[in-house]
DNA sequence: ATAATTTCCTTGTATATACAAGATGAGTTG
DNA sequence: CAACTCATCTTGTATATACAAGGAAATTAT
């Protein structure tokens, strides 16, 4: 079977939608109709329905019948990226300097951001992800010690502080902020900037389940980086 | 039934792997062996593999057996929310400027942005988005007349550019690009800044089945504007 | 020993069936 | 007329079954 019964029914409904022939709350056939329509089995009309719904393209309501979702409801995304991962897949050359790799006492709004006590120790790190030996970004680090306690004796060229972290406790939740700002002069030097030049900034906490593990702060000068998003209508 | 017998499975998944069970890249047990460890059909231990594949939370090979996704390949997603939506959710008051609403001669950037021919004619506006009637985003908005030719006698100020377009020209993909810039003397009087401060610009391009709709550019203060993001790992 | 085949376990697609539960409108009853 | 019941449509959950197809390892043939 070349393309999949399921497929062939997703694709005519995406069709009708694409069209403008079913537009935004418009009632799309249920599955009994499309059981008959297609000579397929309830199931296989049930998984092209439930399938888009994932998706979010349609809603469905049990009683009612199945919608087409409100292009509203369709948030628009943008994507994060791994910086090395970027930088390799433009086939540039990537690098890193590490500036700093210390355990420091927690001032109060970091050790908030980190869920831990004020004037407990906590690990910091700096480091300058290079492109082609250009400074392109600034990673400044503050980890929780409880959740990562062999942060400092990583050796960070060959694997990034993002996917160690990710090894060492797993993930459950990431919370990012991207706001423009100026940078102070210890940013110019860190990222070669000899005229003042605005900068994107990234503000990535993540969590594992045993509560905060860091705090990253990303900082790119405006004019050598910037973030993109794409969001595509049909699966 | 309060907890249908695929959820219970998802969770019992989840589970696993937030508590460090179960790593990135380890085999999660086969839909057989589901099968009978919770006494229920293949089909539904299926559905449970299959929705958390859909979620980006496993993923699956023919033959080889289900695995525990690595955290790399979930996208780190920032969401791009309509202004006004986000002005009355904060309940602030929301209220917006128009500025200019002409037709004019397409130069090249444009055009090329429009993918319509240069020195035609393409719609332009200007619209001040404002929170408690302070300015909080300048959307600078061209529009591809062949597809929205009412798009000037529009009133905006009871539907937004990108809610009336996305009516008339059913969208079936955008691309945005975020950037920091520093704005120039007239995004300035526009935004009412008196100190120049760095804002953040968002490009928009969407796109219908029968091309380029309409190409914005959305600069926001720095210091009154950010993008926020929000990953979680379960469903 | 190497190469080809077979076997088995895995996921993928598809159907028929059953019952549950929400929504709606028609018809009945008070 | 209003309220209730019921039939019927919808989606939601669950099972049993069948065959297809990919991958890996054991077996067999060369």
């Amino acid at each position: 079977m070349s393309v999949p019964k399921f497929a062939q029914i997703k694709e005519f409904i995406l069709e009708n939608i694409q069209s403008g022939e079913w537009q935004e709350n418009d009632r799309v056939p249920s599955e009994n109709e499309l059981t008959s329509q297609f000579q397929v089995s309830r199931m296989t009309a049930r998984r092209a329905l439930s399938e888009l719904t994932d998706a979010g393209i349609l809603t469905r309501s049990q009683g009612q019948g199945t919608f087409v979702a409100s292009f509203k409801s369709q948030s628009s995304l943008l994507e994060i990226k791994n910086i090395a991962d970027e930088v390799k897949a433009r086939n540039s050359n990537y690098s890193c300097t590490i500036l700093v790799m210390e355990s420091i006492s927690a001032i109060a709004p970091i050790a908030i951001a980190l869920g831990v006590e004020v004037d407990s120790h906590v690990y910091r790190s700096v480091i300058v992800h290079n492109e082609n030996e250009q400074p392109l970004q600034v990673e400044e680090r503050f980890v929780n010690p409880a959740l990562a306690k062999d942060y400092l004796q990583q050796d960070f060229h060959s694997l990034t502080p993002h996917e160690y972290l990710s090894q060492t406790a797993p993930l459950t939740e990431a919370r990012h902020t991207v706001e423009a700002i100026m940078p102070n002069q210890e940013m110019c030097e860190w990222l070669n900037l000899y005229n003042e030049e605005p900068c994107l900034q990234v503000i990535r906490r993540t969590w594992s389940t045993q509560g905060i593990v860091s705090f990253a702060r990303l900082v790119s000068p405006g004019s050598k980086y910037r973030l993109g998003g794409h969001l595509t209508f049909k699966k």
